[in-house]
DNA sequence: TTAAATGCAACTATAAAAAATACATTTATT
DNA sequence: AATAAATGTATTTTTTATAGTTGCATTTAA
């Protein structure tokens, strides 16, 4: 199955920018995406361990932005998220010992995925959910 | 599973640079990729299809690189690969109708997306299997 | 005390990708 | 002409990452 978490991410810290400070609870946003709570808690779990978001437990509880939608890439978001995956993955089984392009292959593979990180990283700091919002 | 067909592509591209004007088999890429002939050929296919391979059938058959390795862009390759696919994938259930977020969150991730897709193709664009082959 | 929320663990289902299988076709060699 | 060695490709099976389900503990407002 595809990885949809940080696209689910970015609607869900919309919707709380476009819903301001008021409390939203796990139910309608599992509604609005048409998904389930539980996974919509485990999103939220990581924006809350992000300082992204701020989760309130108990009975009128729910979620709200950890600070001003203005202050919010997508960056941090895309962080927050993909904590220990990269965009792209690659093949990992070890290197034919005799093969020379094979022992090179892991580096070589490495940095290609670190510069498209960081040149993905580096559109998505231009990003804000602010800006998102004004596209409501 | 995760989709390692450009990573394998690479590893390919950089083995037939290596091997110069040899005629290279999908056995020997199998086993040098720790996988099998078949997953070799389909990823070598669309290759041929991009013109960055040549492919040669009967005996003494194989492929060789389709123009020399330094006019050969990882974005080239990456396009070959990931025709109809994107890095990012996005959540596309259906909008909830009511919901103004909902409404508009397709429009914005495609534009997210078709952002990263830019910078990563720009970022691959800057890098030819020759640069590769000089790492090896 | 109760209702309504989050938090989290454990299990199941789904779907995308890789691997396996089978066989047709092509081509060099003998 | 026959054979061996290669690609091409369709179909099926297996693997595995992700989403979904269930159940229950914990928290907190009313």
């Amino acid at each position: 199955m595809v990885d949809t978490r940080f696209s689910v991410s970015v609607h869900i810290m919309v919707s709380l920018a476009y819903h301001q400070d008021e409390l939203v609870n796990s139910d309608f946003l599992a509604k609005m995406l048409k998904t389930n709570a539980t996974f919509v808690r485990k999103i939220v779990s990581r924006l809350v361990d992000a300082k992204l978001i701020e989760s309130y437990r108990g009975k009128n509880g729910g979620i709200k932005l950890g600070k001003p939608a203005a202050d919010i890439t997508l960056k941090e978001i895309y962080c927050a998220m993909m904590d220990e995956k990269c965009l792209l993955a690659t093949h990992k089984k070890a290197p034919s010992k005799s093969c020379a392009v094979s022992c090179s292959m892991e580096d070589i593979l490495g940095n290609i995925v670190d510069g498209i990180e960081s040149s993905t990283k580096n559109y998505l700091a231009k990003i804000t959910i602010h800006d998102l919002l004004k596209k409501i």
